[in-house]
DNA sequence: AATTTGTGCTTGCACTTTGCAAGTACTAAT
DNA sequence: ATTAGTACTTGCAAAGTGCAAGCACAAATT
């Protein structure tokens, strides 16, 4: 746990989530069906595999993922998210409409799209998904 | 303008506010009724002068903020913002609730408790009051 | 007029974090 | 045995951060 700058929530979350790659990773997880370190590293940004351990690492120690090795591959490892990180959808989506709305730079692709149409909507449809598959422990 | 990572959404926003300093700055003005550089640098989380002077000035790039001299005294500066740093609102909100649900240390307040019981509404009362104070340009 | 106070901002330096390239250890497949 | 895949580590240069000390200017005080 790294060190608290005061007792504000939003302060305590930034202590957390607060950099440049947290988000990223969730989002890989949470959007776009990646799971495991060597799919995160061919995201388009391009994270570095050091910064990558050390994210992973953070975000496991803060029950937001969980590590598992994958049943498939014993010698792969399968991250998902747990409640507490399936939580950070709505920051997620009110950051990804933000973005959208003020960078031409980032057309809405078709999850942007419907986040413009009906937020709520798509926000109760994506946590229903993610619900199911939230992992409490190591299978 | 900092270097783009990708055109996602959600990067392009990190890239632009994705560190553990920019969303307390825009919670100062937003939720604190702070307006001045030395009014944020008393908030408890103790931000560093350069930091800060670095903060506000990307963040008045970005069109976020707007500063301009103080009326009542001209050697002052005084920070709004704009509607595009008003649409951070939701975003605040959200990593608010969340930190608040998820961290022993962070005990809800008065918003906080308003947030949870009927988040949309806390939402939009407090976007009705941004939008009066939502700065333009210049005075 | 000289001094003090308030405000925003800069500088220097130590320290930490990041980005990049390369390499290690282990497993699985061929 | 060799090759390829996976997770992770290391070394090093560059960039960012934290802290203390200052500067420049305006307003208020004496």
């Amino acid at each position: 746990m790294e060190k608290m700058r005061s007792d504000c929530p939003i302060s305590c979350s930034l202590d957390v989530f607060g950099d440049k790659w947290s988000l990223l990773i969730i989002r890989d997880i949470m959007l776009r069906e990646k799971v495991s370190y060597s799919e995160f590293l061919q995201s388009e940004e391009k994270i570095a595999t050091n910064i990558l351990v050390n994210r992973l690492n953070v975000l496991e120690a803060e029950k937001i993922l969980i590590k598992e090795v994958s049943e498939k591959n014993k010698s792969k490892f399968v991250y998902s998210l747990t409640q507490k990180g399936a939580d950070l959808l709505p920051i997620i989506i009110e950051i990804m409409d933000w973005g959208a709305k003020y960078n031409e730079n980032c057309p809405r692709k078709e999850l942007g799209k419907k986040i413009k149409a009906d937020k709520a909507g798509a926000i109760e449809e994506l946590s229903k998904e993610l619900k199911k598959k939230v992992r409490k422990k190591a299978i």
